[in-house]
DNA sequence: GCTTGACCTTCCAGTGACTGGAAGCCTCAT
DNA sequence: ATGAGGCTTCCAGTCACTGGAAGGTCAAGC
């Protein structure tokens, strides 16, 4: 099937997925006889994993290493389970950054009465010097 | 003063420093007459300012918007209020996309026994057809 | 047989917000 | 005078795409 087509199935714009040909993330496909790319059932399943990873907000490296570890039949389900575990460690450390902004933002929002007057605390505390 | 000092004291590398004024964020600096960036404790404020908003999440644009404000002796607070909530608004919804990922994950890897055996649910469930 | 429109190709550039590094000038203390 | 460290500009790289230009291909309809 057409590029087209294997992006409708796979859920990976056309875009991408030359894009992740010219990184290597997945090989060349196949051509046909006018040049254009032919892919696979599998090939399209392939796609399909990544895209899962992907949003799953895998980096693109991880995602090479799952890949790695799926075509791989002796893998060590522990190997696997690292990756996401890692993974898992970096979501909560950036929600817990995001979650301390959070509340540090309505803090300071809750004490602006968001008029039409000049006077705002969160003007004032952006520009506090250190204390 | 030189933009070392300027970035000691502000906490915004000299790299930064720079990257903000060819990007118009800031003006240009002053020269000394060897070609140096001259500072002065108010542009060194300024920048204190930006990497405050930096540190808590606003994009530069955001910031180039607040730096105005910060500026207009007659600005509404409201001004000041609406961007700040817009941007909680953005941050909520992080933090759930990131919630609901990393749940998804937690539950992955809790039924991954995580030993030297291939069966592993994590690859299962990434490689699984749209159900 | 020709046109039209949808598809495909490659290649280059841009995104956001920096960061690294090379090559070369300036300043100051010894 | 020399050496260390700071400053300058400019180019390239990061991450993961995305947009767009210029041109080739394919299938359907007239």
């Amino acid at each position: 099937m057409n590029i087209g087509e294997a992006a409708k199935l796979s859920g990976v714009s056309a875009k991408t997925i030359r894009y992740y040909e010219s990184i290597s993330l997945i090989p060349a496909a196949g051509r046909t006889a006018s040049g254009y790319r032919a892919y696979t059932r599998n090939e399209v399943e392939t796609l399909r994993f990544i895209h899962r990873s992907r949003s799953l907000g895998f980096s693109v490296e991880d995602v090479s290493g799952l890949l790695e570890l799926w075509r791989d039949r002796s893998r060590a389900s522990a190997d696997v389970k690292a990756i996401a575990l890692n993974h898992v460690n970096a979501i909560e450390r950036k929600i817990a950054e995001l979650d301390s902004i959070r509340r540090t933002l309505l803090d300071l929002t809750n004490r602006c009465c968001g008029n039409d007057h000049p006077d705002c605390p969160i003007l004032a505390e952006l520009a506090a010097p250190d204390q």
